[in-house]
DNA sequence: CTGGTCTCCTGATCGC
DNA sequence: TGCGATCAGGAGACCA
């Protein structure tokens, strides 16, 4: 299930076989986890029923044709491929991967796997080649809470990444700050609001404020600045942690190369409920938080004493 | 406005 | 061995 690190390192892929490559075609074999293109199309993919309203007509510029790929960037758990074409005008097409979305990609020589599920094909051409294509790339989707959206131009992207937070590798207090100031919810529910920040999932959460020592369940409003300092670096140095082991592969996740990740052996507490705890061995507890499978270390991230403080935290490294 | 719940979707897993 | 029930979850829709 990508969140930030595993968005981040089919990004590094994705940029490593397409960047310079032309987008010489493409095949849609599912129309709706397109949302259609607009300037002022805002957060997310239209959700239109199957079959209805107006899908389908998409014009090839939306989804690259003709387009070279310039570069891949990312802002929280969203990718967007840029593409340019000869006139210096520039497209860009959006990808968020939900629970399963992932790309894959094959040399012409190499089929594509035969797999459902496989929305979209595209296929490039490196530069050397005249019109003749040499590789494909393709976005696979089984559960489709994922989708792609295109947009006209970089500001265009730019103005829909001004409505979701920072991206959470850079994330620092004052931002939790902002987010967690006034509100009741449970903090863990505001690190998944991604207007809040951007690229915290379930797993990673758990798993940061287990590293902060923080109890998931603690009121936002709750955390005092060495709480949220605290949070604020435990984020940034999980996520980290887990680009630099290429993701958590839990099921299926692998970026567009086939690579998979191995940072879900390095997950303290996602997965782990019941299990003994790393640091002081009681059993992990779980229950659900913000509509999520919560675990967390009731020793080690403790509850609010009565003066509304959080206990110091002994997780230092 | 805020915060909680529902919903979409398929594959993996579990109990009988 | 088969099969129905259950669970997983990102994020928009919806509601109190």
């Amino acid at each position: 299930m990508p969140e930030l690190p595993e968005v981040e390192c089919v990004r590094r892929s994705l940029e490593r076989l397409a960047r310079g490559a032309r987008i010489v075609g493409v095949d849609v074999q599912r129309a709706d986890v397109i949302a259609r293109a607009s300037v002022d199309a805002p957060a997310g993919r239209a959700r239109s029923r199957r079959g209805a309203g107006p899908q389908a007509r998409i014009p090839h510029a939306e989804l690259l044709v003709g387009y070279t790929v310039k570069s891949v960037l990312r802002r929280g758990k969203q990718l967007a491929i840029v593409g340019e074409d000869a006139h210096a005008r520039r497209c860009v097409l959006m990808a968020h991967l939900g629970m399963t979305g992932h790309f894959i990609h094959a040399p012409r020589d190499k089929a594509l796997p035969d797999s459902d599920h496989v929305h979209v094909v595209w296929r490039l051409a490196r530069p050397s080649s005249a019109e003749r294509w040499t590789h494909r790339l393709a976005f696979r989707d089984p559960r489709r809470f994922g989708g792609l959206t295109t947009f006209p131009s970089v500001a265009a992207l730019e103005e829909h990444w001004s409505q979701i937070g920072p991206d959470a590798l850079a994330v620092g207090p004052d931002d939790l700050a902002s987010a967690a100031s006034g509100s009741r919810r449970a903090i863990k529910a505001v690190l998944l609001d991604q207007r809040a920040v951007a690229g915290v999932g379930n797993i990673y959460a758990d798993e940061a404020l287990f590293d902060g020592g923080i109890d998931p369940r603690t009121p936002a409003s709750a955390l005092n600045d060495a709480a949220l300092e605290r949070l604020s670096a435990s984020i940034r140095r999980v996520l980290a942690d887990a680009v630099a082991a290429g993701g958590s592969t839990i099921r299926s996740y692998s970026d567009a190369d086939g690579t998979r990740g191995t940072a879900q052996h390095a997950h303290r507490v996602y997965g782990r409920a019941g299990a003994p705890c790393i640091r002081c061995s009681g059993p992990l507890a779980s229950a659900r938080v913000g509509q999520r499978a919560t675990v967390w270390c009731p020793t080690c991230q403790p509850r609010l004493t009565a003066r509304g403080k959080i206990r110091p935290g002994r997780l230092s490294t």
